[in-house]
RNA sequence: CGGGGCGUAGCUCAGCCUGGUAGAGCGCUUGCUUUGGGAGCAAGAAGCCGGAGGUUCGAAUCCUCUCGCCCCGACCA
């Protein structure tokens, strides 16, 4: 489990080959640190009722397994357990982003309405923009997003097509005021989101952008640990066929969707990419959009039974949880981005922004991936890797070996949460479901006499007594 | 933004119709007994009944206004 590797850098891995999910992934992420924690010392505040406002699946048991706070509607706290995960996909967005080539800035939340009134969006926003005025009553913006920005930055650095392509992207929160947020973390007001943009000479240089971004979003979900496919999504007065959602499947999912089930088989972790050849990159690409697969707003039934044969056919709900499109020099006319090329002409640069919503992708998973129990974390995003219970604390033995497991995996680099409190069995076991911890690994007399712990696997519930060494073997790797 | 619903203890809710000064379960605290799937008994602490006006001898309860939250629809990462 702990992955020993260089430092992870991302400029210095574009046009990094690599097949198949890397044997030393980087570690320690770079913006969260790794450790274990007691459930004694431990801010968990898990409910064993559901609070009424809570409707969809993944609002329940976020709340009730302590990750979240709601401040006000559609605005929430992060609590120490919800903020590891989001920490955790966050990191993984990151890696993908500076592996396909992309570089990371930070752009701040607070905005002049300057800039939108040039790009003529400031009126055309609408209410969904959130509008304050500063002491000198100059207007002022949250941003629900970053076009203008960015644009802005690029146009004053950057002058010739030799400085060309670029891709910068943040992750950042924004803020769009929702008529009616709903659904917990997954439509807020104040949301995480993940957005890049892509600088290029020409459509070409900006297709040959979307299609890194589409396959780093393919690594990136299938990381998580989710299915999401690439649809086919509305590109608005640029048209052309450079746009798509990406939708997780998931019961619970707002919109419907209609795909070929050989896109559930894809594994993009498998195939070898090198992000810095064109030709293969748009290979890769190919084969994952060669399929039907579109959700009920641009679905049709007749191409659907044309192209889908009968057993192939899936149809399901699902989670939007990012989309990727051009929008040519929509920004950067109006905003003065212009660079010279090599026949010495002013051109607006075209442009691309892709978005992942990060805060949305937490609850996406609790929708994808729980049972009557609780959650059910895949491993790359868990809070913790192992919930390890000592069943009775008030028992020598039991504790000076559960006390000792819990060093042993601490000194191993094994997340681990630690539940030493002295409450029934029963509810140590409960609480551990409903927060989901894919390992758990359970100390109590009965097995210290018999020279065993057992481990649990939560997602399938199966378990296995074992002697405490195996145990640790199998939870150190 | 239209339509509906709800604000009473940390959480889930009863009480409101028919006004008379605040209740239950869970959680919390203490003690004892328990202990392999949200334990038992006993004793406690805990609420400006969302807020403001009004009616009344008296308002959680009736009236008016307000604020907040949730759900359904139209719109969105």
């Amino acid at each position: 489990m702990r992955r020993k590797g260089t430092g992870f850098n991302g400029q210095e891995h574009v046009g990094y080959l690599f097949s198949g999910v890397p044997k030393a992934w980087p570690s320690p992420p770079l913006c969260h640190s790794r450790y274990s924690m007691r459930r004694s010392r431990y801010f968990l505040p898990t409910l064993k009722e559901t609070p009424a406002e809570a409707e969809i699946l993944s609002h329940r048991y976020m709340l009730r397994a302590g990750m979240v706070r709601q401040a006000s509607a559609g605005i929430y706290s992060w609590l120490p357990l919800g903020l590891r995960v989001l920490k955790k996909i966050e990191q993984i967005v990151r890696e993908e982003q500076d592996r396909s080539g992309a570089q990371e800035v930070l752009m701040p939340t607070v905005q002049s309405a300057d800039l939108w009134r040039k790009s003529g969006r400031y009126d055309d926003y609408g209410k969904e923009m959130l509008r304050i005025a500063d002491r000198h009553e100059r207007d002022m913006l949250y941003g629900p997003t970053n076009e203008e920005l960015i644009t802005d930055i690029f146009a004053s650095s950057v002058k010739s097509y030799r400085d060309l392509p670029k891709n910068l992207y943040h992750i950042q929160w924004k803020f769009r005021d929702e008529v009616r947020p709903r659904f917990g973390i997954m439509r807020c007001r104040e949301f995480l989101m993940k957005d890049a943009y892509s600088f290029d000479l020409d459509l070409e240089g900006s297709r040959i952008a979307y299609e890194k971004m589409f396959i780093a979003y393919l690594r990136t979900y299938a990381r998580i640990g989710l299915k999401a496919i690439p649809m086919k999504a509305d590109t608005g007065p640029i048209g052309g066929n450079l746009s798509h959602e990406f939708i997780i499947l998931a019961e619970t999912g707002e919109s419907e969707v209609y795909c070929d089930r050989e896109l559930l088989d894809h594994d993009v972790l498998g195939e070898d990419i090198d992000y810095e050849d064109a030709t293969s990159v748009r290979a890769v690409v190919e084969r994952h959009t060669s399929c039907y697969a579109r959700t009920d707003e641009k679905h049709e039934q007749a191409i659907y039974e044309a192209e889908v044969p009968e057993d192939r056919r899936y149809e399901g709900r699902g989670i939007e949880v990012g989309h990727i499109f051009y929008f040519g020099t929509k920004y950067s006319d109006p905003l003065g981005a212009l660079v010279v090329t090599p026949e010495g002409e002013n051109v607006a640069v075209h442009m691309g922004s892709y978005g992942i919503g990060v805060s949305r992708l937490v609850g996406g998973i609790v929708e994808a991936s729980h049972d009557d129990k609780g959650i059910i974390w895949p491993d790359a995003v868990a809070p913790f890797a192992v919930g390890l219970i000592n069943i009775r604390p008030n028992d020598t033995a039991s504790t000076a070996l559960a006390d000792s497991l819990y060093t042993q995996l601490q000194t191993a680099g094994v997340e681990v949460l630690y539940d030493e409190r002295d409450e029934s069995p029963g509810a140590k076991f409960a609480e551990m479901d409903l927060i989901g911890l894919p390992w758990q690994l359970v100390v109590g007399p009965r097995g210290v006499k018999a020279g065993t712990v057992e481990l649990k696997r939560r997602a399938s519930g199966e378990r296995e007594d074992l002697s405490p060494k195996a145990a640790l073997v199998r939870l150190t790797g």
